[in-house]
DNA sequence: CGCTTGGGTTTATTTTTAGATACTCAGCCT
DNA sequence: AGGCTGAGTATCTAAAAATAAACCCAAGCG
């Protein structure tokens, strides 16, 4: 018996199938950076865009979607306005990532990885990842918290404090 | 100047926001699991789901948007068909991961921590990930290839083999 | 004052996605 | 032969999302 099946022996249902997602983390993220264009306005400020107008150039998203996920991603706190002035203009905003927005580039670095292995030009990524202080190629990979690097296939997923079962029917 | 502006100094483009974005890894990434469900479908997959009705049942997704998934997932190598037989009916075909689909695991991690981290419930998170051998949460991290842990703000993107600029249409 | 610029909003059209049935099909079981 | 089951297809409608293009607005400039 594992340790989904210990949860709930005696009701005829499956914890595995029968179980409530709708507080699953990795659909929640998706909620909010799952929509188009979102995680790519996201890599645009991460390689240096902040203006509204670099953006649409460089992503050539419409400008109501833009306005949009813009509004969203500072409504949850992953970018933050601040104002710019050219001078000879006036104050204009631009958008820099907040720190919670800085913990969504491992999930990103990971989508990015996984495209340079498997969907890069034959000559190799369009962009390269670095350490700044030592130069050395970065990427993503998984630990345990006591340090050791960990294969997916011993990851296991076990019911955690919020797990619930779907009400029946 | 830095690695982006050495690129074209002369012709008045601006390598950040002039180049051609259409070889990016995220985006090629996010053509293949941006999709609704998809992402959804391959945690199940990790959570031990490999049946089309295990997948129908917990997911609730409709039948025919989740065989179009599926099909998609197997076509890209990231899901392989193989089959069952359960005593007393036919044989039928069932879902597993392929080392292709295991190297998304990073990627899908990276969404589940920020998850965690911002969006799970006040008692916690509904699915624990533990290292099988010391039972350690496990979580996903940033380092560079000579194993230094990387902040986000020491990562240096700059152009690879691959950058090209926009053809100026 | 009228023109330009950057950063939007509005509105209309097209494309995707969702959701709900209903139907098919192959093999096991009686 | 006829019924049941799991894994799909096919079809249709409704809702949501994406796109396109026109419009607006505030400040600075000549």
């Amino acid at each position: 018996m594992d340790a989904w099946t210990e949860v709930l022996e005696d009701t005829g249902m499956d914890p595995r199938l029968d179980r409530d997602t709708s507080n699953c983390s990795i659909a929640r993220t998706l909620e909010i950076v799952g929509e188009k264009w979102t995680i790519l306005i996201l890599r645009e400020v991460w390689y240096g865009s902040s203006r509204f107008g670099d953006f649409e150039r460089v992503l050539g998203c419409p400008r109501n979607l833009l306005a949009a996920r813009l509004r969203m991603l500072v409504e949850e706190g992953i970018l933050a306005t601040e104002t710019y002035k050219e001078p000879g203009s006036r104050s204009r905003p631009k958008y820099v990532i907040t720190p919670k927005g800085v913990d969504l580039v491992p999930a990103v670095m990971g989508l990015l990885q996984w495209g340079d292995r498997y969907r890069a030009d034959p000559e190799g990524p369009a962009v390269l990842t670095r350490h700044r202080e030592c130069g050395a190629h970065v990427d993503v990979e998984i630990r345990c918290e006591r340090g050791h690097p960990v294969q997916a296939e011993d990851i296991e997923s076990v019911p955690g404090p919020a797990f619930r079962m779907r009400s029946p029917e």
